[in-house]
DNA sequence: GCGAGCGCGTTATACGTAAAACTATGACCG
DNA sequence: CGGTCATAGTTTTACGTATAACGCGCTCGC
């Protein structure tokens, strides 16, 4: 004697145990009265043509009652791409790389694109792997200064590549910012005061942005009619500047630079204090200029001469560039400009 | 005429069409010449009784030669777990919260765990969906501070929450920094070089920390004798403590303060800027102390005698007691010690 | 000598989604 | 009236993994 019962529907509910788990798409078709492949299309948005207005909003007022989210790891598994982009940062401290992150990421969700970060150990050499600590697949990487051995996992991994202040070749995009044009501001701004001879505060860090300071610096002080007397490496801290400056501002002969050219703020705030123990003047005696603009560039007294990068910009490029390799769009090199700040830590040289 | 061919091992391939896509664990399987079952078990780690060492053997080195990677979001879907916590950071700037990351990744690695970090943005109002950002299910949250709503969210979603410096009781665990006795040991430098009449730049943040520090500090100096004279409320920034501090040393009666206690390194960078403006020597006429050690504490002149957090600790405190909850192990509250730094911006009570 | 148990695996299945392939109902047209 | 076509869906499948359920050939105890 069966009952023949169907006032439950008919539809066959898979899911009844747990009560409160996120609902999924099955559950969206239940309570809508179509089946789970029409939610997809609906939510999906491709569904113009192959489902009827109403049934549409009806599959999206159920999906809106009942909180429907997909489920990520099902859609990635299913789909093979995740739109997620790795954005690599040299550390997690550090102004501009939060501006580069923001940047990005306003790039990226106004293209239903997300980032994940990851912030490259100190020591470079034992970074854990990239992949495993993004915790999902990715579409693409953004990267800033990377290990070699960490950029040939990505290269063979095959993932689109995207390289911001970099001089490797072997990648999809570039976004470059025009250092040289920054130091040459830098060089130009100290030759108008009349300083012809530069020390140069190096920072003892490996990675192009740098190297492309050092040279721009060089460059543009010997056309000018400059030169670097001195150079200087120092580790990028202030405590790192402040050895540096020391051993610069101890010596004296014929050829005493009357400026002090720093590769970063960090530096030219330890320039700064070295300076003032030794009983030399800032700027009335020796100029000292920054990179970076950091916030500790207005901190510190005299406040600092440097450079200001177009971070957020950096990172806009980036995501841009990205997604243009991952659409297939052939993406041009990025080159954006920089602003020298004068402030008070130059000033005209010293009459000797 | 059935050839009975088997010289192919008569194990069905199918995968081959791409000849570089990653290698799932059938790919290891067939390699082997097991099935996926045993893959997976022998890789799980699980197979003890259950696959033979040499067997075990061969998946692994089969495995190993094909470079195989198991497919995250695979995982996921079966699992439903994710081993990955997501770390809410106020902003990306913030030496502290660097040094938060650092601690909890570090724990996290030790036991398989993953951490992708949620850069709350500044505007907190518009934050886009944590779940979304985070490009992966959860398995908990460490959270420092955040929009009610967005907690509101978290705690919907039934996920562990650990928070960091925090008074939020609606929460699976708390680590806090031992804020209040970081004002006591600050209050009793000032008290032991015999000041009295202190001035609070106060961090105009609404968060937990902040407001423990106001108290903290009224209340250590009333106990000690001491008053807080006046208080002034600043942006979170160095031109914040510029204008507050300007602003509180402008003016000078009788119960003129002798020390400016500033919530932040910033702040007292600030006030240090104000007082030179001013002609106030610091410290001899004015004491400046700072908090949270900030790498701008020992960049300006003279340098803040300011208050270090255990930062590493506290990432590693909260990553722990996530483990923890997670594990249904019940965690403790924790409360991290700090250390007073006496440098060069206090001095004793000027005499009047 | 035969069922029980064990060692060593295999087969089958479910997770939630997207999309290809398919079905059913009418409308239109020659 | 038979065929073509559009509409509005449904059924089915695959993605790669973890694991429950199921052999299968031996050995062992009684």
């Amino acid at each position: 004697m069966p009952a023949q019962h169907t006032e439950d529907g008919g539809t066959p509910r898979r899911h009844q145990a747990a009560r409160s788990a996120r609902p999924t798409g099955h559950d969206v078709a239940d309570a809508a009265g179509v089946s789970q492949a029409t939610v997809s299309l609906v939510l999906g948005g491709k569904w113009e043509g192959r489902v009827s207005p109403r049934t549409a909003e009806a599959v999206r007022a159920a999906a809106r009652t009942l909180g429907y989210r997909p489920n990520l790891a099902a859609r990635t598994l299913r789909l093979g791409r995740t739109r997620t982009a790795l954005l690599v940062v040299p550390a997690l401290t550090g102004e501009f790389f939060a501006a580069v992150h923001q940047g990005a990421v306003e790039v990226a969700t106004s293209h239903d694109f997300g980032i994940v970060l990851y912030p490259s150990p100190e020591g470079i050499e034992k970074a854990p792997d990239p992949f495993a600590s993004a915790r999902t697949a990715l579409d693409g990487v953004i990267a800033s200064s990377m290990a070699p051995e960490a950029l040939a996992t990505l290269r063979g991994e095959g993932l689109p590549l995207v390289m911001l202040d970099s001089d490797e070749g072997d990648c999809d995009a570039t976004v470059n910012v025009d250092i040289a044009n920054g130091m040459r501001q830098v060089t130009a701004h100290l030759l108008a005061l009349g300083h012809r001879n530069v020390a140069h505060l190096a920072a003892d860090v490996d990675s192009w942005t740098f190297t492309a300071r050092a040279d721009a610096l060089a460059g543009a002080l010997r056309t000018g009619g400059g030169a670097v007397v001195r150079t200087e490496r120092a580790p990028l801290s202030v405590a790192g500047g402040l050895d540096a400056a020391t051993r610069v501002l101890a010596q004296s002969d014929a050829d005493t630079p009357t400026a002090l050219v720093c590769d970063d703020d960090l530096l030219a705030a330890g320039a700064l204090k070295a300076a003032r123990r030794l009983g030399v003047r800032v700027p009335e005696e020796m100029s000292v200029t920054g990179f970076d603009d950091l916030t500790l560039a207005t901190a510190v007294e005299p406040e600092l001469t440097t450079v200001a990068l177009p971070a957020q910009q950096v990172g806009a490029a980036g995501m841009e560039a990205l997604l243009a390799v991952v659409e297939g769009r052939a993406p041009r090199p990025v080159r954006l400009p920089v602003r020298l700040l004068e402030r008070g830590s130059t000033g005209p040289r010293p009459t000797l």
